[in-house]
DNA sequence: TCGAGATGGTTGCAAGTGTAACCATTGATT
DNA sequence: AATCAATGGTTACACTTGCAACCATCTCGA
C-alpha cells in the first residue's frame, strides 16, 4: 500500500510511543515503593524543585490538566507531604509547599529518578540525552507558536 | 532548592510532556471530524499501511496493550471499517483487513497527518525531524535492552 | 457600588484504561 | 489419545481521566 503515508515516521506516533515507553519503564521504579500516581509524582516533583507554587503554576509547569493537578494536590495533602497556606491578598489562590516529609520524599524519589537517567545517558552515550532534549525543546516551541 | 535533580531535564517527564503537546494537537484535527479515538486511528493506520494483520500484530506494531487493540478493532468493525477473515489453519487467529469505506477513511486522515507533519518540518527546519526521531529510536533501543 | 466577566480551584459524570480472569484453540509431552 | 501449558482474543471490574458545570473570589467599567 504504497501511499506515500509511513506511520513508521509521523511524529505524534513516534514521539508518544517512545513516551509511553520509558513511562511505563520508570514508573515501575516507583509505583510500587511509593504508591505513588505520575500525576502525584509530578506535582510533587514541581513543588520538591521549585519551591512554593500555586496549584494553576504546576499545572502550566508541567502542563496537567488543572483536573488532575487538583486530585494530585489533594492526594499529596491527604498524605501530609504538602499543605496549603492562603494568600492574603487573594483568597482564590493558595499557595503550596512541601512538609517535611514531602520534602524527604521528594528526596529519595528523585534520587530514584537521576540514578534512572543516569542509567539512560550510559546506555545512550555521552551527549545523546541533551540532543534529544534540545529536539523536545524545538518541538514544544513549534507547537506553542502553531496555537494561536 | 538546589539538590542536584532538575525536573525539566528529566527525559521521561520531558519525553511526555511533548508527546502530550503533540498528541493533543494532533487529535483536535480527526476527532471532532472522524469521530475516533486515537487507538482506533492507530490501529486505522496499521491497517491502512501494512495491509491485512492480525490483532496481535497490530499490538506490537503500534505497542498497544491487547485489550486496547480488541476495542479499537471492535469499534472499527461496528462501523464496517474493517472485516475479519478467519485463518483456515489457525482458527484462534483474525486476519483483519479495511473494507473499501475503511480505506477511504485511512487515505482521507492520512493527508491530514502528512499535512500536519509537514507544516511541522517547515516550522522546524530541514532534517530536524529526522533528527528527533532517530534520538527517539536510540531511547527506544535503549529501553528494549535495559528490559530484561 | 453594582454587575458582568475573568480567574483559581473543585466536583459530577461519562468515557477510556490496565489488570486479571476468562474462553477457545493449539502445540507439546506422555 | 489425554493432559497441560501456551497463545489469540474478549470481557468484568476498578481506577483514571477530561469535559463541562460549578462555587468563590476578584477586577474592571459604567
Amino acid at each position: 500500500m504504497a501511499d506515500g503515508f509511513d506511520l513508521e515516521s509521523f511524529l505524534p506516533y513516534r514521539l508518544n510511543r517512545a513516551a509511553e515507553l520509558i513511562s511505563l519503564s520508570f514508573s515501575r521504579e516507583y509505583k510500587q515503593r511509593f504508591q505513588m500516581t505520575r500525576p502525584e509524582w509530578r506535582a510533587l516533583a514541581a513543588l520538591g524543585s521549585v519551591g512554593r507554587m500555586t496549584a494553576t503554576e504546576i499545572g502550566t509547569h508541567s502542563n496537567m490538566h488543572k483536573t488532575k493537578v487538583s486530585r494530585a494536590v489533594a492526594a499529596l495533602e491527604e498524605r501530609r507531604w504538602l499543605k496549603r497556606r492562603e494568600n492574603e491578598t487573594d483568597r482564590r489562590v493558595e499557595h503550596l509547599e512541601l512538609t517535611a516529609a514531602g520534602l524527604k520524599a521528594y528526596r529519595e524519589i528523585s534520587d530514584l529518578a537521576q540514578a534512572y537517567q543516569a542509567s539512560l545517558e550510559q546506555a545512550l552515550g555521552a551527549g545523546a540525552v541533551e540532543r534529544i532534549e534540545a529536539g523536545l525543546a524545538d518541538v514544544e516551541r513549534a507547537l506553542m507558536s502553531k496555537r494561536r
